[in-house]
DNA sequence: GCCGTTTTCGGCCCGACTGTTTTCAGTCG
């Protein structure tokens, strides 16, 4: 089983264990190693094979013999088992909004429903209402629900369409009498590659508030309003997306900022540390708790969010860091990592240009990325198999330096223009081209564009000889996945890894919201091993050099030190390292 | 079910909103 399996399998345990009623801890306990398996970077199957189980956050010995079973015989008994009482089918219904673990038992155990159709059905007859704590309304919102779910899904977004959606919508608040200040919160302020709902935050005073949730919910993209209060308002948008907007004084922004961004484990963990104190956390404030050494004394409130962590004794943490994956430790004994920063990126080094499939022409691309703030590109168009790409043959190849040379000059002494080429590894793990092409190149990426469902060993063995070429400077979104439905190559990332450690080569963290590839939780693995990494758009147009962000936001959640990515080296820098690789 | 600078047992966070309630349970984040 590979660790998706896994941790889908334990977070289906949590669910039914939830529906049966167990105890809240003991099913918290399942969702965090599911998240803690999701995050590895790394084979589960190789993490068993060294013994390493039990080091694993959130894994005990319990839930190592589960994982050890399923990796050795792919079936879980006690899952089989757990669902013999609680049928698997009402995992479904716990997708439908608004209903629960209780509801959904509710229903199974005294209406015998198992499945959404039952449900549907049932709320379609009037049967609900007859529940106790159910009426009308709550059947009816029901209803709602079924028919929400069943028309847009209950897919997470991608951040590359969260992102520019919550940024409209708060250029639209920000227009509002009394507002100071807006912020993006949650998942999407941690940067995740996909996004549940977008969280919004406006700082104003009481009385501007209900203002503020007229504009909201009358915005022309919101096709639904799920709640309405003076603090808090849920929208649905037209295109499903659910936006939660708060509205709160600004003089408590910090805890505010803070408490909504998340994640709710590295919350948890900012809430321990403060009890420890003698403080209780929230949203609004620190409170003295009863018996501690604060008891008595006034609430401490937090304009920004520097001040919530300096009342814990901790150093400011990065949201990208707050996944509780170690980030409070080491804030704690202050070896927070030096995270790489945008402004830090001064080169792009995989773009196409109208040579093969990109819009604009080489010189077109150079000036914008000038205009972008680097100094220097490579352009890297697709080598001649990628016939539907319009791949370069050997003769292209030659005119189009010719052209790179032109515009290289044309740009002046400030910024360099690089030739390189996006070489395609071919099904049977040839390369594109021959090697004293690739010799006489300035830079050469190697990637996988088809084929990408081989097994893991055939794949693995494909993808090695490409970091073992000693002209192939770097891979190109090393798994090939396409968010959200193509989940990329099942490569064996400890080999590649130690592959790319061996001979120098970099690895690529695409920042095209549909690549994010490496992933941050590869980044991470990547960045333990002290592997080289390069933020580069692979960008088709000049506008695609904004998607950089999202590229530098995945490698800071992998904890990516400015050290490690060569887009922050200086050009004789980077030239030297070509020289000697 | 995990975990340990309250350590092998007893904890493991907090509030808003909704709909059903006469004081609260369920859901969500």
């Amino acid at each position: 089983m590979k660790n998706r399996e896994v941790a889908t399998l334990f977070r289906n345990i949590a669910d039914l264990l939830s529906i049966r009623g167990d105890q809240f801890h003991r099913i918290m306990a399942y969702r965090r190693a599911a998240d803690s398996i999701d995050d590895l970077g790394r084979d589960l199957n190789q993490i068993y094979a060294e013994d390493g189980l039990l080091e694993i956050p959130g894994i005990g010995k319990t839930l190592a013999n589960k994982i050890e079973e399923m990796l050795t015989t792919g079936t879980l008994s006690f899952y089989e088992n757990l669902t013999e009482t609680v049928p698997p089918s009402l995992l479904e219904l716990l997708r439908v909004d608004g209903l629960g673990p209780k509801r959904v038992k509710q229903v199974y155990e005294e209406l015998g429903i198992t499945n959404l159709a039952e449900l549907t059905e049932a709320a379609q007859a009037g049967r609900l209402r007859a529940l106790s704590g159910m009426g009308e309304k709550s059947e009816a919102k029901i209803l709602a629900a079924i028919e929400a779910l069943t028309r847009h899904g209950d897919e997470r977004a991608l951040l590359g369409e969260a992102w520019p959606l919550a940024q409209s919508i708060l250029a639209e608040l920000a227009k509002v009498n009394g507002v100071e200040k807006t912020a993006v919160a949650g998942s999407l302020r941690r940067m995740r590659e996909t996004i549940g709902d977008i969280d919004l935050l406006v700082a104003a005073q009481a009385e501007a508030a209900p203002a503020i949730m007229e504009t909201f919910v009358n915005l022309p993209q919101v096709e639904s309003i799920s709640g309405q209060g003076s603090t808090k308002s849920s929208v649905v948008l037209l295109s499903g997306m659910q936006v939660d907007l708060r509205v709160l004084p600004p003089e408590r922004w910090g805890t505010l900022l803070s408490y909504f961004t998340g994640s709710k484990d590295h919350n948890v963990r900012l809430r321990e540390l403060a009890l420890k104190q003698g403080l209780s956390l929230n949203e609004h404030a620190f409170t003295p708790v009863a018996g501690g050494p604060y008891e008595g004394e006034d609430e401490m409130i937090c304009a920004d969010e520097t001040a919530v962590y300096a009342t814990l004794n901790l150093p400011y943490i990065p949201p990208p860091l707050r996944e509780d994956r170690g980030e409070i430790e080491a804030a704690q004994s202050g070896r927070l990592p030096d995270l790489i920063q945008p402004e830090q990126i001064i080169s792009d080094l995989h773009m196409h240009t109208t040579w093969s499939d990109g819009k604009m022409s080489i010189l077109e691309m150079a000036r914008a990325a000038q205009a972008n703030g680097l100094q220097y590109i490579v352009i890297t168009d697709h080598s001649e198999s990628l016939g539907i790409a319009n791949g370069l043959s050997e003769e292209r190849l030659w005119q189009q330096s010719l052209a790179i040379r032109e515009a290289d000059e044309a740009m002046g002494p400030d910024f360099r223009v690089l030739h390189g080429a996006e070489v395609e590894i071919k099904a049977d793990g040839s390369l594109d081209y021959e090697d004293y092409v690739l010799e006489a190149l300035d830079f050469v990426i190697a990637a996988l564009h088809v084929s990408l469902s081989q097994p893991r060993e055939q794949i693995t063995e494909r993808l090695l000889p490409a970091i073992a070429n000693p002209h192939v400077d770097m891979i190109a979104h090393p798994t090939g996945r396409l968010l959200p439905d193509r989940p990329g190559a099942d490569l064996d990332m400890d080999r590649i890894f130690a592959a790319a450690a061996d001979t120098r080569t970099i690895l690529e963290i695409n920042a095209n919201p549909r690549r994010l590839d490496l992933r941050d939780s590869h980044v991470r693995r990547a960045v333990e091993l002290g592997l080289l990494l390069s933020i580069n758009t692979d960008a088709h147009h000049a506008r695609q050099f904004d998607l950089r962000h999202y590229g530098v936001a995945t490698a800071q959640r992998g904890w990516a030190t400015t050290d490690l990515i060569v887009n922050t080296w200086p050009l004789e820098k980077f030239l030297a390292f070509l020289q000697g690789s």
